[in-house]
DNA sequence: ATTTCATATGAAAAAAGATTCATACGAGTT
DNA sequence: AACTCGTATGAATCTTTTTTCATATGAAAT
């Protein structure tokens, strides 16, 4: 049941903690503390949402220490971002 | 408000009856009637799940008759769904 | 102008998803 | 082995999104 559909991939670009996570996991790879931090956002929330990005396969964890750090699937997420954004541009003008 | 963020647009992917209607859009245009009737679905429920989309120019509409036409906006959503599934392909192997 | 057919809309109910909070687990330290 | 720190997880609760159903609107036909 990974990825079943395009439901599960999807949900993950249709809530703003997880496209706050993504992108801040695009200007580099954190631990779940260091997001925790940087986006003011308390740890079990932090570590809910991630464990749906990694069921997707949209973000990667190594263990470092005591850490975990987590890194963005760039090659899917930023083309698809990329989309998004060429979309709002082309219709959505008006803000 | 219009496609304020990622969130309302990304939203349409993330259901599985707007996927249904755009994947049957993106076969040929159809009125919500001919939606109904190939999907199964309860016209009412089509007509808010072609609201969403619409709000974000997803689809386009032409009234005909009385009926109204709605169509894909493909530009976006082709490549857009192109990029989930060759992630799925590469990421999401087991099933 | 009334009727009919197709679609849209609003509001209440239901379902799905997110948040919270308490706690468990796991890696490293002492 | 006990402790600490960082992260994960489960369950209850809260929030958002969908569904349902009744009704409104709008275009064409009579």
């Amino acid at each position: 049941m990974k990825c079943k559909s395009y439901h599960f991939f999807f949900r993950n670009f249709s809530n703003p903690l997880k496209i706050k996570i993504i992108s801040a996991l695009n200007s580099k790879e954190m631990c779940v503390s260091e997001l925790s931090e940087k986006l003011k956002i308390e740890q079990s929330k932090i570590s809910h949402a991630l464990a749906s990005l990694r069921f997707c396969n949209l973000v990667e964890s190594k263990q470092k220490g005591k850490n975990r750090i987590y890194s963005l699937n760039k090659k899917t997420v930023v083309p698809l971002l990329k989309l998004a954004d060429k979309h709002r541009q082309l219709y959505c003008k008006l803000k």
